[in-house]
DNA sequence: TACCTATTTAGACAATCATCAATATATCAA
DNA sequence: TTGATATATTGATGATTGTCTAAATAGGTA
């Protein structure tokens, strides 16, 4: 019976290398972005409401911070490449950049 | 043809509901501990130790770090329950936590 | 006992961070 | 143009963090 390679066995790849240095600064950079706990929750309801997104007027309320200190969550979490956002008027709607979490997906299930 | 409910379409469970403050504070602890490139490039090199595990006398070097450093980490990455030690003389072996990135898989795969 | 080595703890310091109030910018409507 | 509203920026502050050196602890050996 064939079980797959060693690799796939030790479930991380023997030709995949110990993370560099900058690979280690990239990816630790995306996961600084959700290391709070009102980034975590904020990219969450963004998550939530899916291809349209949503207004960050409504992000403030329900997470219990002032307006600077949402704006300022966002732009972190825009900056990381998990979210992006178009402005329409005076809003600006929020909404999960596609392909946001495979970076760390690759990373968690190795 | 079933594709499956509707839940499973949004790729997100319509009966999951936003990320309370406090599942937001224990997964964003989980994020924080591999939010440092060091401390990621640890838990990488411990992971590829697989069950036998590593000795924290190993990673000092690779790391280019102070041993009280790396001490440091591996005491953060221990009690965020990414890894767990064993004492053996005067060694202590770090191997990955069975499960230990299961919270992190599923939030970011949902 | 004394000595050596592996690890942890303590204390310090500079840098980063989360947060807010105040202000600035931008868009729309009257 | 004036006023109202949504968002971003600024500047400040207290807290946390990554790192180091120095010292403490602990296990092994002679």
């Amino acid at each position: 019976m064939y079980c797959g390679d060693v690799a796939t066995q030790r479930s991380l790849s023997i030709h995949s290398r110990p993370l560099t240095e900058n690979q280690a600064e990239a990816l630790s950079a995306v996961f600084g972005a959700l290391a709070d706990p009102t980034r975590l929750r904020l990219f969450d309801l963004v998550r939530r409401a899916g291809n349209n997104g949503v207004c960050s007027c409504d992000l403030v309320e329900p997470l219990d911070r002032s307006q600077p200190t949402i704006s300022h969550h966002l732009k972190v979490l825009r900056e990381a490449g998990l979210v992006e956002s178009r402005k329409e008027g005076t809003w600006v709607w929020y909404s999960v950049t596609p392909g946001a979490t495979t970076s760390l997906q690759a990373f968690v299930t190795k």
